[in-house]
DNA sequence: GATTTATGTTAGATTTGTCTAAGTTATAAT
DNA sequence: ATTATAACTTAGACAAATCTAACATAAATC
């Protein structure tokens, strides 16, 4: 179908795009590391393949068509990911870079047989919906945990913006998704807050990783 | 490390050279499908980075050092091959194609998780040898079934030159490994085998079956 | 509004892995 | 032993994906 290449182009373009529904080539020439007028002539490339819109100067779009493709190897991405954390004893934190290589195989069966051996998952390990075999993906709409007030009590559904490092940080902690945790104290000038889970944790928790922390009040 | 497509080369030539230890080019070529010039053109480049020995119009050796790299590629295919067969409930018949994409993955842990989940298995699913983490491989010698007597009762250790045809028309049969079959009749001018098994089944295999059936003599 | 800076584009080179066409060497057949 | 066939090599072309250098446009700043 379309090759490992495309594939990286069409992932990074939907994740960069997710918010605005567009990205700038230059965006997408840093998260993919690569010289801008490489992705200029990708972007060529896919836009005659009728994966993105393209016009000069302007920025980059997914067609409809793209919009699914993105959203079928991000479907592989999640359903490897939850494989290798429940059926293989990976933590959170390990999956990302495996997950990377395996969704690009070309083996339906494989990734129906994952699904099926998971009871259809909705979510990844890091709460993020997967999307379903026709493409369409539904982010039920947590809050921030910095959107929330001194006094609420929430529970951690989902972790943005991983990175290993971020993770290996809420594993110290023991922070994972369900966990409940009451807001204690918000501290005015960095917008840090106090937090308590677990009984007895107490921890503080800065305005990034507040941000990174999506939540649903109880 | 090494490209996609070198270790399509080190695994075919390995395979193709198993038993006289050195290979055409063109059997190189039949084999990856691909025309004789550019397996000639990659075995210079091979030569280079001393993973084959090379000399013009003279059979293809590997080096020491392709052989190794070859049974490690071959190791992460066979120990795949028996994850899916064990922990995902796939068939050997359906295993051989999604372990010759994820054989390229490059994620040591992975295959290590593999590995322990499994428990260090000696055998892929077809009986072949799983090499070692050093590459090092050993078959034990069975007999192929077409060397064995009327009379004779062996069991069922290895199937060889599959394919996905020959692995289900053995499972049409009920011939799995590790069963015990009874040699009945040999035809003398086809050499085709009567033989029975699991108390009930009486079957007639061709010469080229028996030919493909390793087994132990009991 | 003019100028500087950041972003985007074009042109052309490079690498990898493939091909076809043409020529060379080895092997098999007469 | 000569010839015919099969196997191998060389030369050169091509597509994919990358790069650098030079140029063009848009945005930000003064």
């Amino acid at each position: 179908m379309h090759s490992y290449t495309e594939e990286n182009y069409l992932k990074a373009i939907f994740n960069l795009s997710a918010e605005k529904g567009e990205v700038s080539a230059n965006e997408i020439s840093v998260q993919l590391k690569l010289k801008m007028p490489t992705v200029n002539s990708m972007m060529k490339k896919l836009a005659v393949k009728k994966l993105v819109h393209y016009e000069s100067y302007k920025p980059i779009k997914l067609t409809e068509k793209g919009k699914k493709e993105a959203s079928l190897i991000i479907r592989k991405h999640r359903l490897t990911e939850m494989f290798l954390v429940q059926k293989m004893g990976f933590g959170w934190e390990e999956v990302h870079e495996i997950a990377e290589q395996i969704e690009h195989l070309q083996s339906p069966i494989f990734f129906e047989r994952i699904d099926a051996l998971l009871g259809y998952p909705k979510i990844d390990p890091h709460g993020s919906p997967i999307p379903d075999k026709t493409g369409k993906m539904e982010w039920i709409k947590y809050e921030k945990l910095s959107s929330c007030k001194a006094g609420d009590t929430v529970r951690l559904a989902a972790v943005i913006h991983t990175t290993d490092e971020f993770l290996k940080f809420l594993n110290i902690r023991g922070l994972q998704l369900g966990l409940k945790i009451k807001i204690k104290f918000v501290e005015k000038f960095d917008s840090s807050m106090i937090v308590s889970y677990n009984k007895s944790n107490t921890e503080m928790l800065s305005e990034t990783e507040c941000e990174r922390l999506l939540v649903e009040k109880i």
